[in-house]
DNA sequence: CATCACTAGCGCCCCCTGCTGGC
DNA sequence: GCCAGCAGGGGGCGCTAGTGATG
């Protein structure tokens, strides 16, 4: 370390003894600097001084607000992607990101093979080995592994005219978007290798017309019991 | 020497997205 | 098809530590 001025050459010293003498009279944490003190107790008595002039959020520190400011209001974003147009306001987003086109996973996991690109990635991956289920639904107490699952439970099964998803294909309609990416993958994607059907000569590259096809063998009279008159298709 | 302004860095949690596989 | 589990990419904040500059 090097310093144009003596004192914070000084100062920069004590950085390597542990030497703390600002006792937090709160809890047993201890500081280097009364400033750190004064900042660390705001955080117990939820002191803010620091107030947003757009909006009504403050904060224990100036960077704090500053950083708000850009997230929120300046929307200034410093750091910027050498390899795609993603900028971020915060270097540690930046190496979360760059990560996303290198590839490197620098958190394993030590009870599988699992490896993540960021610590809090691994944090939620361990619930998995723990079996930890922490939200839980307000409503029916059903319990769920990430918040995410548990909203997407909250509005499929509490939800009060939840929209569903038109195939545009045909007129399954289905609940969940990722489902209807499954139905159409399943049954209206183009396969190379066409189906045939075993009772006459056509041919299908779409697993859908095929089925719709096959009905029509049935004569329209379905599946029927043998029990009753009960009659289907499906 | 204390203090301000600022940057850096860790962490936490959330969001949305989309796939998987059991039912 | 419904459903919960679970991973990827990212936004926003909580908090602490260190440094340049100033009075």
């Amino acid at each position: 370390f090097t310093s144009a001025r003596l004192s914070n050459l000084k100062r920069h010293l004590k950085t390597h003894s542990d030497e703390k003498r600002y006792l937090c009279h709160l809890c047993p944490k201890a500081f280097r600097t009364a400033t750190l003190l004064h900042n660390h107790v705001n955080t117990h008595t939820g002191t803010k001084p620091y107030k947003c002039s757009d909006c009504d959020t403050a904060f224990v520190t100036r960077g704090e607000l500053s950083r708000h400011r850009r997230y929120k209001h300046t929307l200034e974003k410093p750091f910027k992607c050498t390899i795609c147009e993603y900028s971020s306001v915060e270097a540690s987003k930046m190496r979360r990101h760059i990560r996303s086109h290198t590839g490197e996973r620098p958190y394993p996991c030590d009870l599988c093979s699992y490896a993540s690109k960021d610590a809090y990635k691994l944090k939620r991956h361990m619930l998995t080995h723990t079996g930890e289920k922490r939200y839980e639904c307000c409503v029916c107490r059903a319990r769920f592994t990430q918040s995410g699952t548990m909203k997407i439970h909250m509005l499929q099964k509490h939800g009060e005219n939840v929209p569903k998803h038109q195939c545009p294909h045909c007129s399954t309609l289905i609940s969940r978007k990722s489902d209807l990416g499954v139905h159409l993958r399943n049954l209206h994607s183009y396969m190379e290798e066409a189906i045939k059907c075993s009772a006459c000569e056509a041919v299908f590259h779409e697993r859908y017309a095929f089925l719709q096809h096959k009905k029509t063998h049935r004569g329209g009279k379905g599946f029927k019991c043998a029990q009753c008159s009960y009659t289907c298709n499906q």
